[in-house]
RNA sequence: GCCGCGUUGGUCAAUCGGUUAAGACGCAUCCCUUUCACGGAUGAAUGACGGGUUCGAUUCCCGUACGCGGUACCA
């Protein structure tokens, strides 16, 4: 049952699941879905000091907010798992060892001390990061310089080593990314990466390309940060025979901070926005990183925001469901250069999101807000009706609170201090009489509470808008929200009463 | 330093040689609204620079500048 189009990801193991990282694997769910293709997520669990414990499981649980849910992975299985890296260990040092017995690889027995060294001697102002290539290989202690002997007795000794990639001299390796068109590189001017460590796991480099190969990847999607590398995982799949089975090749742009550079936690903390989608707590450090779900963001807006930064379909749509993205999207149309996340904009799309669902389709998400806030939601249908009469005030989930909870609870805050300079007796008297009215209205119904107000109001020869910002203040607290006869239809009659007479003693 | 990728308003961006150079966010003004929003209208604001190619370049080519990325036994 193998797809023709099997994309895969594989996130980063630092922790945290970024806007580029998420935006990344969105593209590879697109693509894959529009061609009824297989997406694959493969976990680089490789380097214990880097992997941090939960960071898995975070993962999952990002995508999963996010709808982008792999249909192989380490916990769905699949016919090419273990996708893990750390379980595939052994896999890779065999053709580590094949590339090295055809000449494309050797061993290097240098210690850090020994490379520091190298790199102190050769380092000038002209080249301030010397690399193990062509011409300093020749120098080092490695299966190139050294004896077939002395090779055989360094690694019976149980001496360190790792395996390197030995990069050709003047070979223009040249491949077509799916973005940005034909690429190429000169190979002597990239050094001969290490392809196996010496605790005989691999580097990134090794392992994208066995994996890819044994899992039948047909496209890679990855980042633009990726593309200085390409070259050595092109030769890799040449050397080792496979080149026909290669993936095809899309460099995403990056996601660029509000100062221009790779998009990262310094930019969150530094201007006050999330960056991850959702809550990050470093095991190591405990710091806490927001994320987008906790700030209040919907998935949809999530998604469609993360897709319309570096990608649009030509048209002036900028709204698009799932769905929609999956029918839409053209990787061919990826933008090729960088773009600044403004979160401003951000916000704008969950506001139309917010405006566009259905309230059913997120109001357990607020209820959980407000209980957070103290406040309980006992009916359930009035619930649904004031985020009905609310949605369009709020940007994020969280603005719920401000916006709708004085229907449930009384405002604990009256802002008088904005009445309180246009008070008179004459005013106080309006709403004593209003109260009485009130109380004898049998039927407690938007359109008579307004006409009751604005014949009593003329009773007492004030203009209804002079007396209508205080009842405001005295149902919500201040000067925004709803309607004020659509509040006091909600609240009722006794609760509208209530709050007239609290401020009105306050007001004493 | 070297290599790579980029460069249209403050930001996201359309244009596949000929346009008054779209649209969106944000900003400003106005209308609507006896609040705040929503909605509607209007406005300010853009092709880095220099050479080519062409009847004609934002668009194609070259150079310069600038930005970013890479240059690890990290991914």
């Amino acid at each position: 049952m193998s797809k023709k189009v099997r994309v895969r990801f594989a996130p980063s193991p630092t922790g945290g699941l970024h806007l580029g990282g998420v935006r990344t694997v969105l593209y590879n769910y697109l693509f894959a879905k529009q061609q009824d293709g297989d997406f694959v997520l493969r976990i680089e669990d490789t380097d214990q000091t880097r992997f941090v414990p939960g960071a898995e499981e975070y993962i999952f649980n990002c995508l999963k907010w996010c709808g982008l849910t792999p249909d192989e992975s380490a916990v769905h299985g699949g016919p090419y798992a273990p996708y893990r890296q750390s379980e595939r260990k052994q896999l890779y040092k065999q053709y580590a060892e094949q590339l090295v017995k055809q000449g494309n690889a050797y061993y290097a027995f240098d210690t850090a001390e020994e490379l520091e060294q190298m790199r102190a001697a050769f380092r000038t102002e002209q080249n301030p990061s010397p690399q193990y290539n062509y011409e300093v290989r020749e120098r080092m202690k490695n299966s190139i310089t050294l004896s077939e002997q002395e090779v055989s007795t360094l690694i019976a000794q149980g001496t360190p080593y790792v395996i390197r990639i030995k990069m050709p001299q003047d070979e223009v390796v040249t491949f077509t990314d799916m973005i940005r068109g034909e690429v190429s590189f000169d190979s002597s001017l990239v050094d001969d990466k290490v392809l196996l460590k010496a605790d005989g796991m691999p580097t990134y480099h090794l392992a994208v390309v066995v994996d890819d190969y044994l899992m039948k990847i047909s496209h890679a999607f990855r980042g633009e940060e990726w593309l200085p590398s390409a070259p050595v995982h092109i030769l890799l799949w040449r050397y080792l025979g496979w080149e026909n089975e290669m993936p095809q090749w899309a460099h995403l742009p990056l996601i660029l901070g509000p100062d221009g550079a790779k998009l990262s936690k310094r930019h969150g903390n530094k201007y006050g926005f999330p960056i991850f989608g959702m809550n990050w707590v470093d095991p190591n450090t405990q710091e806490l990183t927001e994320g987008f779900y906790e700030r209040g963001f919907l998935p949809q807006a999530f998604v469609n925001l993360l897709a319309m930064l570096g990608w649009n379909d030509g048209t002036e749509k900028e709204l698009f469901s799932m769905e929609e993205l999956i029918d839409r999207f053209d990787i061919s149309r990826v933008n090729h250069s960088g773009a600044i996340f403004d979160y401003e904009k951000a916000k704008w799309f969950n506001h139309e999101w917010i405006k566009k669902l259905p309230v059913a389709d997120y109001k357990d998400r607020v209820q959980k807000i407000f209980e957070e806030n103290n406040i309980t939601i006992s009916d359930d249908n009035k619930f649904e009706k004031v985020l009905e009469q609310v949605k369009d005030r709020c940007t994020l989930l969280n603005d719920f609170v401000t916006q709708a909870s004085f229907f449930f609870v009384a405002p604990k805050e009256i802002d008088t201090a904005s009445i309180k300079p246009k008070w008179d007796e004459k005013k106080q008297q309006f709403f004593v009489e209003l109260i009485r009215a009130f109380e004898l209205t049998a039927i407690w119904q938007h359109d008579d509470l307004e006409k009751e107000f604005k014949e009593i109001a003329a009773v007492h020869q004030l203009k209804p808008g002079e007396v209508m910002m205080p009842l405001r203040v005295m149902l919500v607290g201040g000067k925004f929200g709803p309607g004020v006869f659509d509040i006091a239809t909600i609240i009722g009659k006794e609760e509208t009463n209530r709050r007239i007479k609290h401020t009105l003693q306050l007001l004493s």
